[in-house]
DNA sequence: TCAATATATGCGCATTTGCTCATAAGTTCA
DNA sequence: TGAACTTATGAGCAAATGCGCATATATTGA
């Protein structure tokens, strides 16, 4: 077989996954989200419900400008929305898909750890 | 932070979740691993089935290096296995929560980008 | 044993990342 | 108005990342 019929297998049989470049792009920006620790625990934290800034930045124990910076960055992507109350800025999920991303990773880290009987 | 000082401030209602500073530190490993457009193509692609090196670095398009330096970070954090056929080594998923991830992070970026319907 | 092929690895560099510091901007209340 | 409070932002820095380059290792066939 020669590399671009190879090659052309390959397309055909995932082209489910690869037919838009930017998909896929946009699908690592998700997980590029989800790979820091403090962002990942903003968001799993709002998986539970809507929160303010100052609760996420005690619950994360990191500085308010650490908080504010991955906020923006969760806002750029479009992964939560934020709407203001009074002085306060309260932050919520922009889409569920976070909360299933966020639930199977944990199952597959428990295993990988040996936690998941807990 | 240590881990007595995070679990101190972990809010009781997201126990669930915060149940083990590991368990999270090792989600965000995973999400890590997917975040790269590289390498979420590699496990885009195994997921489809087992591949040769040589065919996942034409796949990507990638130099060797880029390949083999990316397919040891994946064998490091248990998301692949190797085995030797000849010449040849053929990696193949360790997990199959990958393919799940991989499914609703494309899923998630195709309605981002607009390209469900195809 | 040696050349050819396939894959892995150490080093170094350019780029990116997450944070701190300082400061700006928006809101409430006196 | 202005002080107190809350959140956002820009600049800059140390650390991490992804990859190229050169080379090492492993396997096969002559």
């Amino acid at each position: 077989m020669t590399a671009e019929q190879l090659h052309e297998n390959l397309d055909q049989s995932i082209a489910c996954f690869f037919s838009d470049e930017d998909v896929i792009y946009e699908a690592t920006q998700i997980f590029d989200a989800l790979s820091d620790y403090t962002r990942f625990r903003i968001l799993a934290a709002l998986c539970e419900g809507d929160r303010g800034v100052s609760d996420l930045q005690e619950l994360c124990q990191v500085s308010q400008s650490a908080i504010s910076h991955q906020l923006r960055m969760l806002r750029d992507r479009g992964l939560v929305t934020a709407r203001r109350e009074g002085q306060r800025v309260i932050y919520r999920l922009a889409d569920e898909h976070v909360a299933l991303l966020i639930s199977v990773g944990l199952s597959h880290a428990a295993e990988l750890t040996g936690k998941e009987g807990e």
